[in-house]
RNA sequence: GCGGGUGUAGCUCAGUUGGUUAGAGCGCUGGCCUGUCACGCCAGAGGCCGCGGGUUCGAGUCCCGUCACUCGCGCCA
């Protein structure tokens, strides 16, 4: 017989009963009765009940054997009696009786007990996160992982694409995030950085005539920690592909995701196909270019409305709008009738101290002779011909509530995009059955206004092609775009896939053309040698015939996540960092011996005390 | 960098208006129990109430500071 096992702890069944077998596991649980002792024994497979009689000689170190020690144990299989049949496990119709028993490691007192779906503190679990590994929950998303990408593996090959790698040491990319820094050893005060995604060598690969990239590609960003967001690094499905418009990528792309969403999402629907979302829209219907779209309501600009105080008697309101700012009306559907006054306060409140905006104003409404009104400041001097058009405008009734958020556009819009997400679930009207409601966000634009430096910047990735309309090239509409408020209409070729609020993955048609970089860089204030300095492998191979080409890369961790069902990311990461960036199991980062300091020509300095 | 929340037994948490010896469940240790499977019953051990300072006759509780964790903002595809 095997030194160990003979079976695992999920495979006996009835079929067994009467064979000697040998089994390895973990101790899970211990019930110790008058005439006998059970065991649950654990693998990776499942769990095996042994019974351990007091006859046996091993019975005092079984029952003083602690939980979570790795036992191996012989003895024969035997069936149940019916009434003692565990329908819970798979193995359930039999058990085993012991006949030896061997501790091959004895577990210390726990930090953190396996058994159990309780909830522990982040900095015990990541400290000994492969005992929160044994854990069921944690256990099988790890797994679904793994499934997962296999999945996306075959589903990229089956469309002809081929898996890559890109090198990790490498130069800053142009993702806009910190880049972690790797001193050279043989060039001294010089670094790599880690990419920050596979952005250029990806597009070199077009360049190369690879036709078809993909790369499960591990992404590293030194920027601070989001529940969605793991600090330091994460997974893409990164891929890119040749002669291709928007339209190709999101042909191939979509099947891709939808595919695994359905394999892996336990039976609840998939959106398909999945809607197109322009990104004006979408920040005016979800204050977000990431929207919930399971979120049952959407925004509603009404600043007009406000415009004129002696109309609507309110006057904070009616100064925002004058001043070309936006009053955003966030629907809260019921509740006047279902909420106390408190849920209003709480979400003002809400609005000052975490979203550090000047507030939230509300409105609840009530029928009153035959008409809806609202005893709250921002509605209650309305003219009722007035109040009577907004609410329709909203699609509003007696019973329902309204939140408002005022001020600069963006900062309005992004205080009812929070706001909308929290009053839904506040509301608990996120409906959790409705499954992955998928969308595309496209026609990012171009450029942005860069508030702190007072210029037009690019908005996302500068790599993507500008927009032209039928019969114009590119270049002709860079050229054409003369002042600031033109610059800022281009549109580009950028798109994201959204689903449930959590944005899964941004893309673009690429800019392939050497002098429409050079001119693209040009409208956002950069020369032609900043391109060729920082990005001079791209611009370079630029020159010598690039095909037009295109791709996206999805999250690989935020896609285990919403199959996972979390909302935290650090449950479908194997080890991840806790949100300062330490690796609490590894002791990471750590101080380094000054000989491999001096060998790397580096000085560290003193962290200057606070004031 | 900024803001919110939390910090009490190994773990999850309660602890009222500042008032006697700080509690419960799980876990642990010992005992009991004729078959359990979240077994049950009895007993026991286990506390720098995050840390430092202050107010007070008296602080887990109030005040100030600080640290840690966490959520969010900034930042970031």
């Amino acid at each position: 017989m095997h030194a160990f096992r003979s079976h695992t702890c999920g495979e006996l069944r009835s079929s067994d009963v009467g064979s000697t077998v040998k089994l390895s596991g973990w101790v899970h649980r211990k019930r110790e009765h008058a005439n006998a002792l059970f065991i649950d024994l654990r693998d990776h497979y499942g769990i095996s009940q042994v019974v351990v009689y007091p006859t046996a000689e091993f019975y005092e170190a079984a029952k003083r054997c602690p939980s979570e020690s790795v036992i191996t144990v012989t003895g024969e299989v035997l069936a149940r009696d019916a009434e003692a049949v565990n329908k819970e496990l798979d193995t359930g119709d039999v058990e085993m009786r012991a006949e030896t028993f061997l501790i091959e490691s004895q577990a210390d007192p726990l930090p953190l007990p396996v058994f159990g779906e309780q909830e522990y503190p982040e900095e015990i679990r990541l400290k000994h996160r492969y005992l929160d590994l044994r854990r069921d929950t944690l256990h099988k998303n790890i797994i679904m992982r793994g499934q997962v990408i296999n999945s996306l593996r075959s589903r990229m090959i089956a469309q002809g694409f081929t898996e890559f790698q890109t090198p990790i040491l490498t130069a800053s990319s142009p993702e806009g995030a910190r880049d972690f820094l790797v001193p050279s050893r043989q060039n001294p005060g010089k670094f790599y950085a880690l990419p920050q995604a596979p952005q250029q060598f990806k597009q070199l690969l077009m360049v190369a005539g690879f036709d078809r990239y993909f790369q499960i590609a591990p992404c590293f960003r030194d920027e601070d920690a989001r529940a969605d967001r793991s600090p330091g690094e994460f997974y893409q499905l990164d891929m890119e592909m040749s002669f291709v418009t928007q339209e190709d990528v999101f042909n191939t792309i979509e099947p891709v995701m939808a595919g695994v969403f359905e394999e892996f999402g336990g039976g609840k629907a998939v959106t398909a196909p999945f809607p197109r979302i322009p990104y004006k829209e979408s920040m005016e219907k979800y204050g977000s270019d990431k929207p919930d779209l399971r979120i049952p309501f959407e925004l509603s600009d009404v600043s007009e409305f406000f415009l004129d105080e002696s109309k609507t008697g309110f006057g904070i309101f009616a100064k925002i709008t004058k001043g070309g700012g936006k009053v955003i009306a966030i629907p809260a559907p019921g509740a006047t009738d279902n909420q106390s006054r408190k849920f209003f306060d709480s979400l003002d409140k809400w609005a000052k101290k975490e979203m550090q905006a000047p507030g939230l104003g509300y409105a609840r409404l009530k029928e009153e002779g035959g008409a809806v009104v609202s005893q709250d400041p921002a509605l209650k001097n309305f003219e009722p011909e007035l109040l009577k058009a907004l609410l329709e405008k909203m699609g509003l009734k007696a019973g329902d509530g309204v939140f408002f958020s005022a001020g600069k556009k963006n900062d309005a819009y992004k205080l009812a995009g929070a706001a909308r997400n929290k009053v839904a679930a506040d509301l608990d009207l996120i409906d959790e059955d409705a499954g992955f409601k998928f969308c595309w966000v496209v026609d990012y634009p171009m450029y942005e206004w860069d508030e702190d430096n007072k210029k037009v910047d690019f908005s996302h990735n500068p790599f993507s092609m500008p927009q032209a309309p039928e019969g114009k090239s590119a270049m002709d509409v860079l050229l054409e775009a003369d002042t600031d408020a033109k610059k800022l209409d281009i549109l580009a070729y950028q798109y994201d896939i959204v689903c449930n609020g959590i944005e899964l993955s941004s893309g673009a048609i690429r800019n392939h053309k050497a002098d429409v970089m050079y001119k693209a860089f040009e409208i956002a204030g950069y020369g032609p040698e900043v391109v060729d300095d920082k990005f001079a492998g791209m611009i370079n191979a630029f020159k010598f015939g690039a095909p037009p080409h295109g791709g996206i890369a999805p999250g690989v961790d935020r896609m285990v996540m919403l199959l996972a069902g979390t909302d935290t990311i650090r449950d479908v990461i194997l080890f991840p960092m806790n949100g300062q960036a330490q690796d609490l199991m590894m002791n990471a980062p750590a101080e380094v011996d000054a000989s491999a300091l001096k060998e790397l020509n580096i000085k560290t300095v003193p962290v200057a005390p606070k004031d």
